[in-house]
DNA sequence: AACACTGTTCACAAGTTCGTGAAAGATGCG
DNA sequence: CGCATCTTTCACGAACTTGTGAACAGTGTT
């Protein structure tokens, strides 16, 4: 069965790899990209850095400044056992995805706020200061609706829990 | 009065750098956005790849690669007039950025893609599993809910430019 | 039919990003 | 107090990206 144990993991590792293109897809850097998806998709729910090199194959380095990040977005909480030499990294469960919509959010913020500066500079009167007004205005209306959809999820997710639930031992 | 005009063009290159880096934030490749940032800003309707090149200060090379992208990913409309030599870009004003919100529910769709596979290759009965299953939900929740705020889009904009030519000549 | 003008393709140089290995830095243990 | 273990920092090499200049191709004009 060890064989087993390997065909496992090496099925693992191609999915981390297909799903990090994904989130690098998505913003994020090829090595946090990796890091994320191993720890989403592996069966601790702790990692310290040496797991993680370990179990990526990547040397130590490169998981330093990974965790850093992602400790730093919110992907990740950082977590100490009393004597013990080594962080160890959570996934921060509850509004982990919510986080990343924020991220999005925050980028939106950045779009409404740039954009802004450009219509003060450049005069809202002209074809170009509408467009540039236009933009404004929908980038201001999608963090609004954004939002309200995190707001919304969870909610939802507990709709999706209690009919699982149900339908798992019931049916 | 001369240099009042190219004060003005400085202040909108100025701008076009500001606006492309926030672009890039949001996934779009350096001279794209920079070209996608100049044609939204600068007055004119319709550019030929030669005054993008001009008004930007780039070489014309830069400018074919970025404008097949933004043809492609649907930012600009190609047209011709008839008896010229020249291509024409139009920003597709009507639902530019819809399809900006498009390409990141594509990408929503990708992730829910990719998650699917990796549960079917690595089972969902464990807790990575069940971490996968939970994200994938997110995604699909919200694509879904993407699409909704997409579609309220266009009401929200009437709705704003009503707001605006009303209290502008009557009030 | 040759020309002038516009846009595209290609190879290259400059700059940037990425991950590694080696050395240094913490921290608990004998 | 020194050792063993784990992590972080740093400099480097490899790979990739970006934009340019030059040659090429297409198209309307003379």
């Amino acid at each position: 069965m060890t064989a087993g144990a390997d065909d496992e993991r090496i099925a693992l590792l191609r999915f981390v790899e297909r799903f990090a293109l994904t989130l690098r897809e998505a913003g994020l850097a090829p090595m946090p990209a990796r890091v994320l998806a191993y720890a989403l998709a592996d069966d601790a729910d702790r990692y310290t850095a040496g797991d993680l090199a370990r179990g990526l194959g990547v040397s130590p380095a490169a998981i330093s400044g990974a965790v850093r990040y992602l400790v730093q977005v919110g992907f990740f909480v950082r977590e100490r056992e009393p004597g013990t030499r080594s962080d160890l990294y959570v996934l921060d469960d509850e509004d982990l995805w919510s986080r990343f919509v924020s991220a999005e959010m925050t980028s939106l913020d950045r779009f409404v706020q740039e954009i802004d500066r450009g219509i003060a500079a450049l005069g809202v009167d002209r074809p170009g200061g509408r467009r540039l007004a236009e933009t404004r205005d929908f980038m201001a209306f999608l963090r609004a609706e954004m939002a309200d959809v995190i707001a919304r999820w969870p909610a939802e997710r507990n709709r999706l829990a209690a009919g699982r639930t149900e339908a798992a031992p019931a049916g």
